[in-house]
DNA sequence: TAGATTGTTAATCGATTAACAATC
DNA sequence: TAGATTGTTAATCGATTAACAATC
């Protein structure tokens, strides 16, 4: 655990897809395989896997490669899959209610157990498993149940006096799909800011620029 | 334009959040800013932001800085935000509905004009706009409107099917939302894959991180 | 002109790839 | 033992930051 620490940005990033390749394989029954066949299926080099791999010590053995089993184990546990952090949804419009339905929770560490909207024609709707709470169930629901993550799938206008709020009630982690950059000045809490309309914008640009060079080849 | 050719990818990833910035600017009035008073807002380094934005031209003045007006329009340009690229989605369940909802299409260089699903007790309903189609409509309905742009919002197992299909087509862009890692060889074609699951783990890494080193310092 | 701030070059930093000795 | 493949070091590449001369 001691090489831990040290885990690079880039190499946290990589982190899931590995896992989730590892996965695939295990349920397809493989029992193990060389960095350079993982290269093949990930299109990414077999230096790199090596190297990644390294960070948390040596989990291949020369001549034979990495045990599927041992490596998804372990990357799982590094990751936090097991940690069932417990996670509320804030906005249960259609975004929040499609990821509360999508996204399975509690293989990745979290687990749902509260969702909340502001607008009271939907509290006692059922979203998946949970029915909906206004948010001014908010407090008296933290101080019972101490969730540790929020997920913010609400307007643009109201993040930053959420997330203080939340703050308050003691959240540490935000999944922010809101169209607004959080950033939050304490270094205990963490923020992934999502922004799917960057995502889509980056697809645009790629797509023009293939378009004019496929246009310039003629 | 000259200079476009070779915008890097990081570079790249970070001009929707310039151009939202920007935007933001824009909208508040603001007819000037400097490098440092955006790395102030943006929390990136005045020295990257100069960089990044000669990228693509000397559209700063020394000793005024930028005109927001005009970077905004300029990245606007570069991203590609004026090209109406047609564009389908597949797959109207809770993920499809919501993304064809919540995001605006328009404004990131797409227009949205089929939502298409296999299950046919959906055909006719409506998801915003539109009426969701059958899959069995694609190609009658690609060769008509001949769309360029594809949102994959369909389980893992019928996305590399479904995604070839659609290459034969015309489709150029796919922005993937399934469970699948989608690759495609072709060079005139790009692919986002978004995989919010992924994004999801990253933060539990992060949150579990900050954690052990909150308790550390006890 | 003096002050401000860019554009751009050089220095640093970090991440990726290549190479190979260690070893199963 | 011979073959395979890792772990790890060194080389390369790219991205970020610092510095400052150019110039508005």
């Amino acid at each position: 655990m001691a090489k831990n620490s040290s885990i690079s940005p880039s190499v946290i990033k990589r982190l899931p897809r590995y896992y989730r390749f590892l996965g695939e394989l295990l349920k397809q029954g493989t029992e193990r395989i060389s960095s350079r066949e993982l290269s093949d299926m990930m299109k990414i080099t077999a230096s790199q896997i090596r190297q990644d791999l390294n960070c948390f010590g040596g989990f291949g053995q020369q001549g034979y490669g990495y045990n599927v089993r041992d490596l998804h184990a372990e990357i799982g546990k590094i990751l936090g899959v097991d940690k069932g952090f417990r996670t509320i949804l804030i906005g249960a419009g259609n975004l929040g209610r499609a990821i509360a339905a999508h996204i399975n929770f509690s293989t990745r560490g979290c687990e749902l157990v509260g969702i909340f909207d502001i607008d009271r024609s939907l509290t006692g709707e059922k979203a998946g498993e949970l029915s909906i709470m206004h948010t001014d169930e908010l407090e008296k629901f933290c101080r019972q149940k101490k969730p540790m993550v929020a997920v913010l799938c609400i307007p643009k206008a109201n993040t930053q006096e959420i997330a203080d709020r939340l703050v308050a009630l003691g959240i540490k982690a935000f999944w922010n799909f809101s169209h607004y950059d959080l950033s939050i000045d304490h270094d205990d809490i963490v923020v992934e800011n999502v922004h799917l309309g960057d995502s889509l914008m980056t697809l645009t640009y790629r797509a023009k620029a293939a378009e004019e060079a496929a246009r310039d080849q003629d």
